[in-house]
DNA sequence: GTGGACATTGGTAAAACACCCCATAGCGAA
DNA sequence: TTCGCTATGGGGTGTTTTACCAATGTCCAC
């Protein structure tokens, strides 16, 4: 019987190292890399080709929506489960539009998470348990896996929305240079134009942006002032 | 041989899972229970009176910190280990102040989490790896496990507060000093003190911490990406 | 094939920020 | 009273950001 290949990515290494415990304990699932971050996820699919992608939102270099879509862009089969702490609405229906065919919440249980790789390896889009409506109504063509990055009018490119994730993680425009391997008046640019399309200017303002987009994360909530 | 007793607070049921998976395999440690909230945490150790306490700071009902110092009201010799996410030094130092006599962060490796609870049931403390100045550069008293409020001596100062309100909601120096009547050498040395206590340098970190904190929202826009 | 969007890189310059040094005054605690 | 913290100010230096300008090449859609 041919196991079911799976690539971890999932930027906490206690974290990680747990679910990999956990697919270690059934016969026909295998996992054959992790990655701490987006990039390394992209890069070790291409690799490795795994079945199934289990994919954080929240992670450094390159958050789990947008990594999702250089992977499928670059391995079309590769299905994606996203794991995300939320249940919001918005983080549904982005993933549903980045191509993901599974959305886990992380307190979905170990069989859950399981079940669902199991699922999708049998080509099956497993969402749940929570609402989804957004997979019904509305258009469908997002959820398009032939490859091109949908026409979303609203805004930034892709190569924007990492430059907005890299600035609001307190990176500098060198350092997020020598990330992409561009140089630091490409990043320049990208900053300048997403903040024209945002109409917002400043770093604090893109922080908070990027917060409410759900590109990155804010800190836990503590009263600690 | 006695093995070590531990409780597992962690409201992600698949991440508990697996950190319970990971202690499975330690000869020495044993998993007597598991809490999905901070409340539910408390009671289980009046009940199981487990040696160590993995905790989560962000959980439903009763967070982390403020179980821990529930715990250790009602149970004072449980060894607490505060697993978080965020490196912050005011999340470290709040952590000291509840009680635990442990801060791990979820980067770490399970080797990092195995070796921890050993430690702490040892009476050790394990804070680290990080630089945890806050630990040994003024009063120790933090680490009293007596209970009593603490002076908030590293707290930011009122003032430190407005002007990281003024910072991250995207105002520059300039306009700070103008809102709050003083001059921009006194803003900046406001922003410079408070960036040195939060150990968080640049306006992307102190917006996000200041999200984190509750000082500002961030902007929620959905479906933006 | 042509136009448009995108990614890439270059120049220039002003403004803001980060990081040091320092001083004075008030105010509360040891 | 002395010490420490806080708030207020100042000087200087180097880096980073922001905002303009311009250009090249690729790729897709029409």
């Amino acid at each position: 019987m041919r196991r079911i290949t799976v690539l971890l990515a999932e930027d906490h290494t206690v974290v990680r190292e747990g679910l990999r415990k956990i697919l270690e304990q059934e016969d026909d699932l295998e996992v054959v890399g992790e990655a701490g971050n987006g990039r390394r996820a992209v890069t070790l699919v291409k690799k490795l080709r795994p079945t199934v992608v289990v994919m954080d939102i929240s992670m450094p270099l390159l958050n789990g929506l947008e990594a999702t879509r250089q992977v499928l862009k670059a391995v079309p089969s590769t299905k994606i489960i996203i794991l995300s702490a939320h249940n919001d609405d918005a983080y549904v229906k982005n993933a549903t539009e980045s191509g993901a065919v599974g959305f886990l919440l992380k307190q979905a249980s170990s069989y859950d998470m399981c079940r669902a790789i199991r699922e999708v390896n049998r080509g099956r889009v497993v969402f749940g348990p929570f609402k989804a409506k957004f997979l019904y109504e509305g258009e469908q063509e997002s959820l398009d896996r032939a490859g091109r990055t949908k026409p979303r009018n609203s805004h930034l490119t892709s190569r924007e929305v990492e430059v907005l994730q890299l600035i609001a993680e307190g990176n500098a425009n060198k350092q997020i240079a020598a990330e992409l391997g561009v140089g630091m008046k490409t990043v320049e640019g990208h900053r300048e134009h997403l903040m024209e399309k945002l109409n917002i200017h400043g770093i604090a303002g893109l922080t908070r942006y990027a917060i409410g987009a759900g590109i990155i994360e804010s800190s836990v909530q503590l009263t600690i002032i």
